[in-house]
DNA sequence: AAACCCTACCCTCACGTCAGGGTAGGGTTC
DNA sequence: GAACCCTACCCTGACGTGAGGGTAGGGTTT
């Protein structure tokens, strides 16, 4: 019922003696939740959509992650500020695995998402993109700042005619 | 039909000679959109949610705004990034605003927002989170300028390695 | 008549929240 | 030692929300 309430807070999975497997194979969600400071519901909704899909599954279904899984799900995290949609963040991660993956070898490509060139392309329009995105992160805190600091200023001189 | 694609961008309303009215008096929302650089529809929804609601109206029903408006925009556009709901940015305008206009004088109160010391409570309040939010966002942009470091620096080793 | 504006409505995205049910693993009772 | 229970954790829908984007169809201003 009220499970979802205590989110990533309590779900750390050491309450008893199961441990759910040993950390060296996989975890289940509430351990990656405590990792990775995301909710349960988020990371099913990063699921639901492609963006991280668990290894796998546990026999009763549930989902069981490895280090690989929490490390894409810290790039995610990393991302997020920038402001890319969940299906953007999907086809640059998956971008990014396969140059990985193939890494120096010549790619003999399999037609469905274009050679090492395309993915390249592609990467790198992202790489802008987030240049972009962090400019205007930096506008937003100046402006955040600038706020702040009026509100500060203000809040004193109201709190000066009171006192006098 | 296509009306807000040509959002903040082309309606600066400066077109033609009309200038709507004088800019003495008030102007119309696609003035009002090309100086917030926000769109026309994100104006509209500001007043629909009681955010920001326009002086006035033509007898046609066009929203006509004053420099009160715009400024009030402008602060909306500040508080932006700070994450708070737009009901609680009008939450905090509408403190702010009162705590001005009644100044150093003895509030009398109507009885339905209570009196300065509520209102200070409250802005007090949202200093505090405001303060809070902007160490968030120092987070989140540490975060992506992580991220952006990392893209290029996994470019430029697939570079080299197509390169060389 | 061109440029601008209006309302009303539906759509999107990234989750939050609620409701009901299943699993894992250990303890208790007979 | 089998049946039962307990707690903590997990599951799948399905609906709600916040902040707008977009479109349709029509009115207004100049």
């Amino acid at each position: 019922m009220d499970e979802d309430r205590n989110r990533a807070e309590d779900a750390s999975g050491s309450g008893n003696g199961s441990g759910s497997g040993g950390k060296g194979g996989h975890m289940q969600i509430g351990e990656v939740a405590a990792r990775t400071e995301l909710s349960l519901r988020t990371i099913r909704h990063y699921e639901e959509t492609g963006l991280v899909v668990p290894s796998a599954r546990s026999r009763g279904g549930f989902r069981l992650y490895t280090e690989r899984d929490v490390a894409r799900l810290m790039v995610v995290r990393r991302m997020k500020p920038l402001g890319f949609t969940l299906d953007q963040m999907r086809e640059l991660l998956d971008a990014t695995d396969r140059l990985d993956a193939d890494g120096p070898y010549d790619d003999p490509g399999d037609g469905t998402t274009g050679g090492r060139p395309a993915l390249l392309a592609l990467v790198r329009g992202y790489e802008r993109s987030a240049a972009e995105q962090v400019d205007r992160l930096r506008v937003q805190l100046a402006r955040a700042e600038e706020f702040a600091h009026d509100l500060r200023t203000r809040l004193d001189a109201q709190a000066g005619l009171a006192g006098g």
